[in-house]
DNA sequence: ACGAATTAATCAGGGCACTGAGTATTTCGG
DNA sequence: CCGAAATACTCAGTGCCCTGATTAATTCGT
């Protein structure tokens, strides 16, 4: 008698989207590298030589799953682990030829999946679509995240 | 070089609003019972009784995933399992007294985080951020279920 | 009535995601 | 210089999520 409507519930949505989307991702670029993984071959393309903590913070993976989406992908060879001699607790990670092979041939596969996926909404409809999970996912991120005091110094 | 950009990614997005959910249910509604868990008990009080399979069609959980979940219900005493007396291969499943005052607890405190997590945006915001993800999600899981094949026989 | 297809649930296996505890290395304070 | 704090990573444990294979029960066609 009391139940709610989950349909209005952004957790609940969010869930069911995303299970949307790694059905979609499975059929339509890959059943060997996860969405997750090609984020990490992304942030490696874009940076070659980071730590595996930074990466993790750069695709939004926290420190246990960084570790074993790292250990997956160096499994495949698409990306080396060597530790820094300037700092021995990192291991400074870069992709391989194959790695960077890969990232380029899922990053054409992910466009087009992004658009079928999107293909339900108009062109300022997917603006506003990312525009508001955007505010909703940083604001939240916010919360757990004390970024320093948020003092206005002046 | 080639790196793209992910905050244009549905995908990446979909994931970093699950998280960013994750982690404020964490700490605003239960550590113990999850939102998935959750999701379960409010599909029962809807609908005592019902199978396995049909609880996890309503909250979009898979036979595995719902079987599991399930499970830890139980095992917390919040639901009960039953063999139906006419098909011997279901399950029949209801709630608890503790179930109940579960979900009814939960349910204020659902209320409260949603609140919380959907302050960015405004109350007309809010309402297009659920009808794109809605249209989205709904329009990927059809392209996965081919709902009869949708033939108009006059 | 009886064998074949269907259906509900389970099991094995892979991957994502978090927390808390532990190890190794570097950095910082006295 | 040396011990304490901080940092990078690992490990153990829990839970979500999917697929493919298997088991048990029902239903359907002949």
């Amino acid at each position: 008698m009391a139940a709610v409507d989950l349909t209005t519930h952004p957790g609940h949505l969010a869930r069911r989207l995303q299970q949307a989307h790694y059905l979609l991702w499975n059929t339509m670029v890959s059943e060997e590298i996860t969405s997750p993984q090609f984020a990490v071959l992304n942030a490696l393309v874009a940076e070659p030589g980071l730590d595996q903590r930074t990466v993790g913070e750069r695709v939004g993976l926290d420190r246990s799953t960084i570790a074993e989406v790292i250990s997956r992908l160096g499994r495949r060879g698409l990306l080396d682990k060597v530790r820094d001699p300037q700092d021995g607790r990192r291991f400074l990670l870069r992709l391989t030829e194959d790695g960077v092979r890969t990232h380029r041939k899922l990053t054409v596969r992910t466009a087009r999946m992004n658009q079928v996926f999107l293909a339900p909404l108009s062109a300022e409809e997917q603006s506003v679509f990312f525009d508001l999970i955007r505010r909703v996912a940083d604001a939240a991120e916010g919360l757990r995240n004390p970024t320093e005091p948020l003092v206005a110094q002046g």
